[in-house]
Formats: structure tokens, C-alpha cells, sequence
DNA sequence: ATTCCCGTTTGATCTGAATCAAATGCTTAC
DNA sequence: GTAAGCATTTGATTCAGATCAAACGGGAAT
């Protein structure tokens, strides 16, 4: 099954053999979201974590005005949720939203759990996987308290280039451009005017479709040292 | 031995039993370092992960334009750098310091690796230890991007404040006042400035130590829920 | 005790982004 | 096709915090 290939492909399954992973692909559960349909909210007792087949889903909080604060959105063929299915709590830190039509697998705990305890190797491939996404974190840190909105909205669209282009690329942004402002903790309207900042450097914004002229100089405007460091 | 209580009460441990506890404390290296000694370099090898017997440790990333960005501060009897040593890369992404004279343990990752390969259920436990952690920085990011500086340094206080204590709490600064500043993305001088705006909600600086007079007025101030609330 | 150094405070000014307000454009539903 | 309802853009104003500059204060070394 296609499912499998792309579960293989995650840090936290790349340990797993052949066998194992299309148990999981089987024994967990596909589900769809349209979207704006909510997955699970803060507090929920954390079941699952999950696969994004296909979609983009929004990790938030509500302050006590009201506010959304965007912790995190994925993309497709990410898992999330993983950690607060093995705290201490087994209870969702945040709540998860569809931004747009979503299918994911849903992976129950237990399964995790019992393969886990038969297979200690790969408690510590996932210990490997779980510490990954830390490291993410810690650069959005970096990224939401240095940088400044043009910076981060470059960022933003050098993630979103494929691999190995390099001039004339055209990245249509994955959901809206509200959303994707406060994701970058920025204002929409801030967000609009920052964007503009960014044609000196080669960036042009038709639609919901972004052109980047070329990635060097993008990449040096936003201060990205490598786009992905070993460290 | 003293040191094996301390272990034991911090989440990596507390699955462990004694006995294994105090092999872990006795394997481990006894590390002493001064007020600004490096610990590592972002890049370095990550062989061990450490936990703070006494002292206070920053974990920062230098940005080109050559200024620190603070990604967090340890106090004592926090363990930190676990994610790095289990990581796919096993390097640690960041560099540490110590920030006051510091004593520390210094815990080999393959000693860790291998109790794991003998005990996957201490692997479960260990990974509901990291996901916690990633939990915390979970509330560190709303927390640099939704509050501004007044309650960002409220909020620093009220975690100082030993539990329990409702009224008249003495609380001294653990370290200086501009890497406080620095680890809440504050300037220098406008942490000076800000502290001073909680002084209508109870709180007096005296040279390094607040007095907060009234817990729950700075919690309101703050807005802070619960001050650990269960997700 | 005196000096030096560095962390901290205070003052004045600047600026990026938030906020308030309104116009425009795109989708969706009828 | 048209109207309604959002999302986005544009404009004007405000404000929190940064920056620049200088004074202050306390600890360490002499």
C-alpha cells in the first residue's frame, strides 16, 4: 500500500522493518477532515498521534483574550501529536484544526506502545525521531524572536521550494495567507506590507502563488546559513 | 549518595529503580565549572547529556551578525541536552555555558543506551520524559510571541517562587539581570523599565532580589491559568 | 580607600509592527 | 448572475520596545 511508503519515509518509522510498517498502516485508522473541521482540542485524552496523508493541520492555543496562538501547522507526510501521546499526561497540550481538506492516519498508542516494549532498539530510533522535532522547535524560537517579519516570511517560502531548485520557482502557498501570518506571528496586514519588502529580492506575489527569482539571494536576505545544517 | 535522591526525582529517572539509579550516579562524571566556562560548542559530538547538581546553565545559538539568542536557562537538579544525545545526528545543536559556578553530572549516553536495550519499559518512560520537555518549549514559544514584557518577566518570577508561598516572597535573581533580559527577548533597558510597571501589582526590586507581596495579584496580572496546569 | 570595570539605570529618540478604519477582490451560495 | 461574506490590501495613526547616549553604582583588584 501507498500509505506504508510514505509512513517509511518518517523519522519516527524509518527504524521499523517492512513488515512492521504496513502492520501499523493497516491497524491504524484513515480518516478525513474537511476544512476548518477540528481533530482534537487541548486537554483531549491523547489516543493517537498521527500521519498526515494529505492536508495541512494547525497546532493552536486560545489565550484567555480569546487569541489564537499558532504553536505549529504540518504538512503532508508529517506526523504530529506524537509527544503528548507518550507525556506524562496522555492528554493534547494544544488543540489541531484542518486548514484545508485533510486525510490522516490516525495511529493508536497502544499499538506504539506494544511494539515498543517488543523491540527496545526502536524506543530509542523514536527517543532519535521525537528529539528531531525538538530541535525544530528550538529554531522557531530562534526564528519568532531574531528575525524580522520580511526575514520570516522568506524563511517561510525557502521551506516550502523543492529541493535542489535554484531560480524561477513558483511555491503556491499551502493555506491562507492570514493563517500563514500568524504562524510567523505577524499581523495579516503586516504580513501583506512585509511580503512587498521582499521584491527588491527577487520575490513577486501573484495570487496565492509566490515566484522566487532565485534562491541565493532570497536565502541571503533571510540569513539562512545552510538551509539545513546538521546541526 | 546525595546525588542519586536528585536524579531520581527528575522525569528521566523517576521510572528507574534505585538500584539502577545509583549506577547511573556512580558511572557518571562529576564535573565542576566556573562562571562562564563553555560546557560545548553547537556542532560538538553529543557523547553525554548532563544534569545540574548546583548552578545555572544557558543553552544559546550565536546569529551571524554575532549576537546570542537565548534558548534556555537550566536551574539546578534540571537534566538538559537529553534530545541532542539521542538525536539523528547526535551533535548538539546549541552551545552551553555555565552562567554561575557550576557543579554537574555528566551522564554517557551509551550507558543510557544500553539500560534501555535491557528495560523498553524505562524507554516508554524516558520518552514521556523528553516529550515533556518539548512541552515546556511548547509554552516558552506562546510565551515569547504573546505576551509582552512586563508579564514575560512576571511569569519569570512566579516560576522562581518556591511552591506554596502565597505572600511577602522574597525571590533572588538567579543570574544577571541581562541574561534574564536576553532569555525573555528583552533588551537590557527595557527590562529595567518594564520591571518597574509591575510595581502597581506588587512586586519590588531590591538591588537582586523582588519582593513579591501578593502571588495572586501577579498570577492575575500575568495571566497566567493555573500555574501547572495539567496539558 | 581608590580606581577600574562592568552591569544597570535613566533619558531621548527612532522605528517596526499593531491597531483602527476603509476599500477592494475573490468565493460561495442562492 | 448577483449578492453576501470573507480574505486581502491599502491608508493613517499609535505604541511598545529598540537603539543611541550618558550617568550611576557596586564589586574586585591594587
Amino acid at each position: 500500500m501507498n500509505t506504508a511508503n510514505a509512513l517509511k519515509k518518517t523519522a519516527l518509522f524509518s527504524g521499523m522493518d517492512d513488515e512492521k510498517v504496513a502492520l501499523f498502516a493497516s491497524k491504524s485508522l484513515v480518516r478525513h477532515y474537511e476544512k476548518g473541521e477540528e481533530l482534537f482540542a487541548m486537554g483531549d485524552q491523547a489516543a493517537s498521534f498521527f500521519f498526515i496523508i494529505d492536508g495541512w493541520v494547525k497546532l493552536y492555543r486560545i489565550t484567555r483574550e480569546g487569541e489564537e496562538s499558532i504553536i505549529n501547522v504540518f504538512a503532508p507526510h508529517e506526523t504530529f501529536a506524537e509527544a503528548a501521546v507518550f507525556g506524562p499526561m496522555q492528554r493534547y497540550p494544544v488543540n489541531a484544526q484542518a486548514v484545508e481538506d485533510t486525510t490522516l492516519l490516525e495511529i493508536p498508542r497502544s499499538l506504539f506502545v506494544e511494539t515498543i516494549r517488543a523491540d527496545s532498539d526502536l524506543a530509542i530510533s523514536i527517543l532519535g525521531a521525537i528529539a528531531a522535532k525538538q530541535h525544530y522547535l528550538i529554531q522557531q524560537i530562534e526564528q519568532l524572536t531574531v528575525r524580522e517579519a520580511p526575514q520570516r516570511i522568506g524563511t517561510f517560502l525557502l521551506r516550502l521550494c523543492p529541493p535542489g531548485a535554484t531560480r524561477n520557482i513558483e511555491v503556491a502557498l499551502p493555506y491562507d495567507k492570514s493563517l500563514i501570518a500568524r504562524r510567523l506571528n505577524i499581523q495579516p496586514e503586516t504580513f501583506s506590507r512585509a511580503f512587498k519588502k521582499l521584491e527588491p529580492h527577487g520575490v513577486h506575489l501573484q495570487g496565492r502563488v509566490a515566484v522566487i527569482e532565485e534562491i541565493g539571494r532570497l536565502a541571503a536576505f533571510c540569513d539562512v546559513e545552510d538551509r539545513d545544517k546538521p546541526c
